[in-house]
DNA sequence: TTGCCAAGTGGCGGGGTCCTCCGTATCGTA
DNA sequence: TACGATACGGAGGACCCCGCCACTTGGCAA
């Protein structure tokens, strides 16, 4: 019996990923998983067999995505200002999940089905936070997952607007002040 | 020719709404309106007359519930308080839209097509808002557009959670108070 | 009251997707 | 090379959206 995988599934696995890829960016994330198939001109049934839902493969497709911004969050651990530190890294994941139509969605779904996605990303900048707090520089019983919420609903709820990006990062900035007036002149 | 409307035609307009309403309540915001129509025991091309999309049926399902919220954020116009009274509206626009599953979708998409929701509540909000502005009890920047858009991200965002009016409401508490730790000890 | 006609209705058909099943081609091994 | 498990892909059913069109019904006018 084959150790793992047959090599034309690998390649048709490959293969589709790179496909989806393509069409994502190009029409959304609510692209069929027929026109993926039809593009990579495979079967239906086969992507749906390396795929299971439209999840599992936005999923894949966000994966390296995310992967960038784990990077990015462990670039982020050395920086002098932790405080700052945690916030860049938030307002890259704004950015990104603004811009990557359906990302935001992916993230939504996790606690439901863990998503690889999602983990990776708490993981990866849970030190952020905990540095953060540490040097007493954010409210103590914050979470990773209560910021990468946030974060997502941000990009949902701005996902229609003319200048998601744009808009993305305004509203993340509002939350990281809060509504109350600036008293202590501390800004985001 | 008939002033406004035939009879049968209010008829049906009103039991596809409360059909609607019913068949939301149950199966959620994603039914589809063949469903509804079935359901009404009406032809699909007559839902689809009455409401060209589902998004105009879920407008229409929720704008009830979006007149409550009016009265509600009126009610609260002479509260002595005008920061809590602001706090306790957007706490109740919350808790309905997490529970009211889709009710979140209708508001997201008012930039695009103006959704009645979303501008009746703007509109009887705004005071609320001036009110708390003019006492310096808020950021003086804040719009209702952004709190309102905000408290739809979060009910979008936790809509899959386990329970997620509580979910909502933990993260509206902490999209008000911001991230910074509590040193001014003002909560929200 | 009766007749007319536009407003309103409902069903049909085309196009599309999701999803499953199953015969078949292909890969990896003996 | 031959065999068996693995993977493929197309067919087909169920569902949905959407536009079209012949038919019915309600309300005004004679």
């Amino acid at each position: 019996m084959p150790a793992q995988q047959r090599a034309d599934a690998r390649r048709n696995h490959a293969l589709i990923l790179a496909v989806a890829e393509a069409e994502v960016a190009a029409h959304g994330a609510d692209t069929s998983l027929e026109q993926v198939a039809r593009a990579a001109g495979v079967g239906s049934a086969t992507v749906r067999r390396h795929f299971p839902s439209r999840r599992a493969l936005l999923d894949a497709v966000f994966q390296e995505r995310a992967e960038a911004l784990c990077a990015r969050a462990r670039a982020l651990a050395d920086t002098p200002d932790s405080r700052a530190a945690l916030l860049t890294w938030l307002s890259d994941v704004t950015a990104y999940a603004a811009s990557a139509r359906g990302m935001a969605t992916t993230l939504t779904y996790d606690e439901a089905h863990v998503s690889l996605c999602s983990t990776k990303l708490s993981d990866a900048a849970d030190p952020l936070l905990r540095r953060a707090a540490r040097d007493g520089a954010i409210a103590p019983d914050l979470t990773i997952a209560d910021l990468l919420t946030l974060v997502t609903g941000i990009a949902l709820a701005t996902e229609h607007h003319r200048d998601p990006a744009a808009e993305a990062d305004r509203l993340l900035a509002l939350t990281v002040a809060g509504i109350s007036p600036p008293a202590s002149g501390r800004a985001g």
